[in-house]
DNA sequence: GCCAACGTTGGC
DNA sequence: GCCAACGTTGGC
C-alpha cells in the first residue's frame, strides 16, 4: 500500500460498517473509481461529523449509496482508508463548504478518506425499503436525514449476498 | 419544485 | 434554556 498521508493511529481489529451518501452528480461511484479514492468533504452535520472522527476506523466497510438524484440507492462498495482529519473546504470563500465560523486551530469539521472496492448493480432505496432484512437499517428511519449512517454487520453481509 | 422532517441559530 | 425562525436534506 502506498504511503497513507492520514494513517489511523489506532486500527480496530473489529470492523464496522456505514452507509454513505454521495450525490452522484458530485461524487458517484463512477468517480470514486476513476480516482481510487476520495475525500469525503462537505460533510456539515456534527452527528455525521462524529461518526467519521470517533467511530470509523481504517478498513471499515462502506455502502456507496446514490442521494438526490433519479435514481437512489446502493451503487457500490468502499473501504475507510484514513483517520479523520480537518475538511480542507471549511477554509476556502470559495467553496460552498465555506465555514466562516471554524478557525485552523479550531476546526469545526473533519472527513475521513474512503477507498474505492468495487461497484455493484444498483440497489435501489425501493428494493432496500421491502427487503425485510434491512427493515431496521438506520437509513431507512423515518425521519433519517443523515448522511452517514451506522449498518450492523447483519445488515452487511446480507447486503454482500444481496448485491452479488 | 414541493414539502416533511429535522438541525441550527440567536433573541430573549 | 426555551423556542420561533430559518436552513438543509432528500425522496417524490
Amino acid at each position: 500500500m502506498a504511503s497513507d498521508p492520514h494513517p489511523a493511529p489506532d486500527a480496530s481489529p473489529t470492523r464496522q460498517f456505514w452507509l454513505m451518501k454521495s450525490e452522484p452528480d458530485e461524487a458517484s461511484i463512477d468517480h470514486l473509481k476513476a480516482a481510487g479514492t476520495l475525500p469525503w468533504t462537505g460533510v456539515r452535520n456534527y452527528q455525521a461529523r462524529n461518526f467519521m472522527r470517533d467511530l470509523m476506523r481504517l478498513g471499515d466497510g462502506v455502502l456507496f449509496y446514490h442521494s438526490s438524484c433519479p435514481e437512489p440507492g446502493i451503487a457500490g462498495l468502499a473501504e475507510v482508508c484514513s483517520a479523520a482529519y480537518p475538511d480542507a473546504t471549511q477554509f476556502d470563500p470559495d467553496s460552498p463548504y465555506f465555514d466562516p465560523k471554524s478557525t485552523r486551530e479550531q476546526p469545526r469539521w473533519l472527513h475521513v478518506d474512503v477507498r474505492f472496492v468495487r461497484k455493484t448493480r444498483l440497489l435501489s432505496l425501493a428494493d432496500m425499503k421491502r427487503d425485510p432484512a434491512l427493515s431496521e437499517m438506520r437509513t431507512l428511519a423515518p425521519g433519517n436525514r443523515l448522511s452517514i449512517t451506522p449498518v450492523s454487520a447483519a445488515e452487511w453481509a446480507h447486503l454482500q449476498r444481496v448485491l452479488g
